[in-house]
DNA sequence: CTTCAAAAGTTGAGTGGTTGCACTTTTGTA
DNA sequence: TACAAAAGTGCAACCACTCAACTTTTGAAG
């Protein structure tokens, strides 16, 4: 047995694996681009692949998956905003921050503008991406428990990772974003007793 | 024309069809409580209600919208807690009472907990219920906003009315939802600073 | 009481996503 | 070289849902 090479290399298998894997979430990123996500039908996803459609279900759980990769990434990251965050910070700061950040990025690449706005015009991508991303509820809920030493299902600690990760999508659909993430976090942050007569 | 009778007592064929509605919901309800939500086919129930698939889809959108009717009540109640809350209080603390009071509701009646199991263990279910509640937000945004003496679209009412709604799933997954709520709320009245060191 | 049009309902065929099964091909390793 | 696991294929089927064409019911106007 040759543990070395498999592991470290991924060996001839895994590669081809891959390799099919993205040429069929290549022809539907293309094709729903070119058509929108409802007009195409997975067998045409899956002719112009290559591979048949049994195989295309093989590599992906859904017609929606067909567009999103998995993202520990995006989860790490904003773990580590909250763990990494300035000497003094309060978290929902060092979350509003993280954010902010986000909006920022990937502005150059040229097919990232498509294809959200390709997300957001179909209902079925929306939410499917959503619930991906309440997916980090629990994980961000563990690291600002830890963080403040908390057991790790401390309710405020649930609401506050909630509440953070729901408010992306309050942020982004307005026009200036930077303020926005201010307003909402700074209720979070300071509550809305803090600035308001009622 | 005879307003007078049509618009008051529905006339027979509404009322018919009303009927003919009702016997699908409760052919629905009776095969989804016996053997759940993922083991009954439309074509069964439709058949138990004496109607074809074809009429269960006119009067119906889904499978899912066959176990919930239309809630104008609850955003009614949603919004009139905030509006008649008792004069001094905060809007966070009038929803939180709404909450609570939510939370007792319904205990006594025999058919809402094997309802309400079932909803909880079917994820297509809570999915759809959660999005059919989260359809409130914008009402309740609204009236916060008019409350205040705001624009209707004013960041924090917005993302005040979307986290009350979200809190719902939270609290009520608690054992202690009043105390859950106390907590939940308070996070959104008084901020995460307020008693957090870090 | 008849007539007429709208609405409810039916039937049956079809679409599109998704799964199961039985089978062949490829590929890593003993 | 041989073998077993894994990848891929083709086909049939299931299920939720839709469409088009047709029949029945029903409310109300003449």
């Amino acid at each position: 047995m040759r543990y070395d090479r498999a592991v470290t290399e991924l060996g001839r298998r895994e590669r081809k694996k891959l390799q099919t894997r993205q040429s069929i979430a290549d022809a539907a990123l293309e094709l729903f681009l070119a058509r929108g996500f409802d007009d195409v039908g997975v067998k045409e996803i899956a002719d112009r692949a290559d591979v048949s459609v049994t195989t295309l279900f093989k590599h992906f759980p859904s017609k929606e998956s067909l567009l999103f990769d998995e993202d520990e990434q995006q989860e790490a990251e904003l773990v580590g905003a909250v763990r990494n965050r300035p000497a003094g910070q309060s978290i929902p700061r060092a979350l509003r921050d993280h954010f902010v950040r986000m909006s920022y990025g990937h502005v150059d690449h040229p097919l990232f503008g498509a294809f959200n706005r390709l997300v957001q015009e179909t209902p079925a991508l929306r939410t499917y991406e959503h619930k991906m991303w309440m997916r980090h509820q629990e994980g961000l809920a563990r690291a600002i428990a830890e963080e403040v030493g908390v057991p790790a299902d401390d309710v405020r600690c649930v609401a506050l990772a909630r509440f953070a990760l729901e408010s992306r999508d309050v942020i982004f659909g307005r026009e200036d974003r930077e303020q926005a993430a201010d307003e909402v976090f700074g209720l979070l942050e300071h509550g809305w007793a803090a600035d308001q007569q009622s």
